[in-house]
DNA sequence: CTTTACGTTTACGTTAACGTAAACTATCGT
DNA sequence: ACGATAGTTTACGTTAACGTAAACGTAAAG
């Protein structure tokens, strides 16, 4: 029943080209189906590949995508494997703050000069009719 | 009065080597002073080279973080080229606003399998005097 | 005055992440 | 049967962002 999809399927829909999604099952970050030779991608494919772009535009490198996938769906674990795991969760979470930090500071920053603009705008589009007077 | 770094000091301070910051310097993303073949760099400079780091954990491109820089010290300008700046700054603030849903997905994502762990690992910790009996 | 430390330019090397092209296979519609 | 369409493997090419090494300048320290 669960739906399946073809390699120029998933490449429309995520705009990227199949030389790409075959490329990073090459590096290990998708394993779809086969029949006969070619690729069925199952709805968990379709995921990890969601996944892996979002990574990218994040910045991070198909290997650091790979072990955050990883994380992801590791399988269920002894009490050891659990810890290890929450250590490597919480490394990563810490990636993704200062990540956070960064963009917050980035969009503030632009914010600002955005608002340095506009009342620029506004002291060159306010008064037109006659000069100065523009005090403070 | 103010003060000036020598290309050493900067690469301490960000963790990078010289090489990289004169990589910068020739992509045209810093310019420092010269003392005679020395490269001096003020506090200008050094906001910069942050500036291009941030970018950098962003997962921008050198050339994208140059035109977000340029936007930060872009000369003051008349209406229409305030208008395209702004403009410039909303596509800029959107990119950024994208990053950010992808972080807040990713981290929410990450806290929901942190949160499987230890729910688990409370399943394991817990009842480990007289096997079974934990249903559901 | 020569070592030591830091700087410079120039140039070739490297890695990640694909792009591009060639040569081949399988299926579908007519 | 046959061309169009979509898929496959293999392999070499490309770009960004530096690394690394060579060959050289210079200023302070011993």
């Amino acid at each position: 029943m669960s739906a399946s999809y073809a390699i120029s399927d998933l490449a429309r829909e995520f705009q990227v080209t199949p030389r790409t999604i075959r490329f990073y099952e090459a590096e290990g970050l998708i394993a779809p189906l086969r029949d006969g030779q070619r690729r069925i991608y199952r709805p968990r494919d379709r995921v990890r590949l969601k996944l892996i772009l979002r990574g990218k535009r994040l910045g991070f490198s198909l290997k650091e995508i790979a072990e955050i996938i990883d994380l992801y769906d590791a399988p269920p674990g002894e009490v050891g494997q659990l810890e290890t795991l929450l250590g490597r969760i919480a490394a990563r979470r810490a990636d993704l703050e200062q990540k956070r930090r960064d963009i917050e500071a980035a969009i503030a920053h632009l914010d600002g000069v955005a608002a340095g603009c506009r009342s620029r705008l506004a002291a060159l589009d306010g008064p037109p009719a006659h000069a100065a007077g523009d005090r403070g």
